[in-house]
DNA sequence: GCTAATATGTTGTTTTCGGA
DNA sequence: TCCGAAAACAACATATTAGC
């Protein structure tokens, strides 16, 4: 073919819309095309094209490397090399940093264009509403994508996702170019790697690296992990594990020191620490053989391994020493994986499994599920390729644990659809996103057997694991409505209700003295209660800004409370004492900072201005009246007769939710709109059977 | 439902062009 | 003439859509 013959379009660019549903040629002629004036339809061309996104996996690998270069840039920021400072100060240097923003806004310019379409075609819209609410565009420069980087008197960065709310605080004095320069009191920032055990492991010998502890000292440790850790993550199966350590010659050395280790934290011993005065070192010994360990067995995946690698984790994770737990937990949920945990085993029929071997797997699988997703990136567990069944038994602690992974598995879809930057779903809109993911949460909540209740009236109070499955389940809220909080007042009073609940319980879990035995997780959910707490104290309402600085108080004495046992605690102390700073809330002296002792010797916020210190004259929380309303309609719904409680309910209790947000429009079928969202997890069947005993 | 054409985004290379 | 930045281009990958 000669070049000078025009090229002919085989398809026309755009079909007109009735040729599209019909799937037939259209000649695209404007404004009737060819079919159209044929059969006399009106011929229109509104259907917006959809535009592509970048490729598969583009922003994620954008994002790895954001992350590398992040830790990196971290690691220079904290060294003492000269050149790290002139590398620092030219990042500093203002060019520059325009020139990022410049960059990034020149990125978001040109794909505007694929927002807009998106919108139109019911694309979930991921970002964040702007702080005061206004509809302009929501992300507005790098760091509302990133989270939010905070930067120490050290010069230490840190990195906050958006999980951590911390963003609602950018109209503080201190944010400053997407970063929080915040007081840092304590140290922390170096704390993890001060308090890193540990003796030089390498130099432990092989000989030393099987002694146990003392009979006694070992039935201490079992005994505390099985009071405090076993009843809300189950992954030993006791009677299989009390027979392996009948068999003296082939104990578990690698679980063992890893149970030791992280059971000793609970422990009040001082023999068992590595530095008798610092509570932080409990357990160092056994921390260092059970690494030593790992190191010489990571590449044979057992189910002993995966159990000690769960262990180590929550250890690492309350120690805060994140990357390694974040680390752990991850080689954990791989090696279960390795193993086939991941399919229900059930199935097995060519391989002999044990019952007991059968229960242990499926709880170490699960275990590996919830840690996941509490302390990672719940990547692997979310993985729909799985069909290990977890249980419906009766026994409160399995009971329990099945809820908790029903939430887990609610909370992963929440960051898959709400933070993730590119969402799973790609036709629902935001709204649709929020009400179902709300009202799975709802449906958890009812769904909760009365022994797991809370009922803050009750004669009997219920035990500590479940209080902080009540803290996760707030925290969860706080995790979907949080971005939309700013922007839609019904989210907004959702997560002030669900701080104020994590507050309340974590105080009532402080009050009756067993706040130490809860597990780490703990310490960030009321962390980023805290965060809710601050940004409404700040609010001109005087009915929201003064129950939220009274939350806000008791918040950090349980976080200062939480400091003697999980070190982790120390650096969101220290954040919120910052934040309480420069966010110029008043805290009452009394109220603020119990037991907390600043830098400079000084105890307490420094600035008193609220002049009541009667906590028992709490204002009324933020949104009780919503509350109360949702309380209505939920009684309504559910045909439930107005409690008691209900009519004396006092601004110091919480009710129980559901919280109710919104229910799904009409026009949707719950059927097939569930069926669009991320796989949920077979939870109907009952593998987990067994008692925890 | 499916396939192939098309549109669009990324990445690496080459070309252009202004300033030293 | 050289250098570096920016623009242009090609090749490839992948998402979207026309239409069989």
């Amino acid at each position: 073919m000669p070049d000078d013959v025009p090229y002919k379009r085989q398809r026309v660019s755009k079909a007109c819309d009735s040729c599209r549903r019909k799937k037939v040629k259209c000649d695209g002629i404007q404004p009737t095309c060819g079919n159209c004036s044929a059969f006399n339809l009106e011929c229109t061309y509104n259907d917006t094209t959809k535009k592509r996104g970048p490729p598969k996996g583009y922003i994620e690998a954008i994002e790895t490397r954001l992350h590398r270069m992040e830790s990196l840039l971290g690691g220079l920021v904290h060294s003492n090399d000269p050149r790290a400072e002139a590398v620092l100060a030219e990042l500093m240097h203002d060019d520059l940093r325009s020139q990022h923003k410049a960059d990034f806004t020149s990125y978001r310019n040109s794909s505007s264009s694929t927002s807009s379409d998106s919108s139109q075609s019911g694309v979930l819209n991921t970002s964040l509403p702007t702080l005061d609410g206004k509809d302009s565009p929501i992300i507005d420069d790098l760091n509302e994508v990133m989270g939010i980087l905070s930067i120490d008197e050290n010069k230490q960065v840190r990195y906050h996702g958006r999980s951590s709310g911390l963003y609602l605080l950018r109209k503080s004095d201190k944010y400053k170019d997407g970063i929080l320069s915040i007081k840092n009191r304590s140290n922390w920032g170096h704390q993890g790697e001060v308090i890193a055990s540990t003796q030089n492991f390498d130099l432990l010998k092989r000989s030393e690296l099987t002694e146990l502890p003392s009979q006694e000292i070992s039935d201490h440790l079992l005994e505390l992990f099985f009071t405090h850790v076993h009843p809300i993550l189950p992954f030993i199966y006791k009677p299989r594990f009390f027979d392996q350590l009948k068999d003296k010659n082939h104990l578990p050395h690698l679980l063992l020191n890893a149970i030791y280790s992280f059971a000793a934290l609970f422990s009040d011993r001082i023999d068992i620490r590595r530095i008798p005065e610092d509570r932080a070192t409990a357990g160092d010994i056994y921390f260092d053989r059970a690494k030593a360990l790992l190191d010489n067995d990571y590449d044979k995946a057992r189910v002993s391994t995966i159990q000690a690698l769960l262990a180590l984790s929550l250890r690492e994770y309350g120690v805060g020493r994140v990357t390694r737990a974040w680390l752990w937990s991850g080689m954990a949920a791989r090696m279960a994986q390795d193993l086939g945990m991941h399919r229900n085993n059930e199935k097995w029929h060519p391989i002999n499994l044990t019952r007991e071997e059968r229960e242990e797997q499926k709880r170490v699988f699960w275990a590996c599920f919830v840690l996941d997703s509490l302390i990672g990136s719940p990547v692997s567990s979310n993985n729909s390729n799985h069909s290990q069944k977890n249980s419906g038994c009766r026994a409160h602690s399995v009971s329990r644990f099945n809820h908790l992974l029903k939430l887990c598995e609610i909370m992963g879809r929440v960051i898959q659809n709400v933070y993730a930057i590119r969402s799973a779903h790609v036709s629902m809109t935001t709204d649709t996103v929020l009400s179902i993911l709300d009202s799975s949460l709802t449906s958890w909540y009812i769904s909760l057997p009365p022994h797991l209740r809370y009922n803050p009236s009750s004669d009997q109070p219920s035990d500590p694991p479940t209080l902080v499955l009540h803290i996760l389940y707030y925290s969860a809220l706080m995790l979907l409505h949080q971005p939309y909080s700013a922007g839609q007042q019904s989210s907004h009073n959702i997560c002030s209700q669900a701080a104020n609940a994590i507050t309340e319980i974590a105080e009532t879990l402080m009050k009756r003295n067993i706040l130490k035995h809860s597990l780490n997780v703990v310490v960030y959910c009321v962390f980023t209660a805290s965060v809710i707490h601050t940004y409404n104290a700040t609010q001109e309402d005087n009915s929201i800004s003064q129950p939220a600085k009274v939350n806000l108080a008791k918040s950090i004495n349980v976080l200062n409370e939480l400091k003697n046992i999980w070190p982790t605690a120390h650096k969101y102390v220290d954040l919120l004492n910052g934040l309480v700073d420069l966010k110029d809330v008043q805290l009452d002296s009394s109220l603020s900072l119990k037991g907390s002792t600043n830098t400079d010797g000084s105890r307490g916020s420094k600035k008193r201005v609220n002049s009541s210190n009667n906590t028992n004259q709490q204002p009324p929380p933020v949104g009780v009246v919503d509350r109360h309303v949702r309380q209505a309609r939920y009684r309504a719904q559910y045909n439930q007769p107005t409690s008691e409680n209900d009519n004396n309910n006092d601004n110091s209790t919480i009710t129980p939710p559901p919280h109710q947000f919104n229910t799904i429009p009409s026009s949707i079928n719950p059927s097939t709109t569930y069926q669009r969202l991320p796989p949920v997890l077979s939870f109907n069947h009952a593998p987990i059977t067994s008692q925890p005993t």
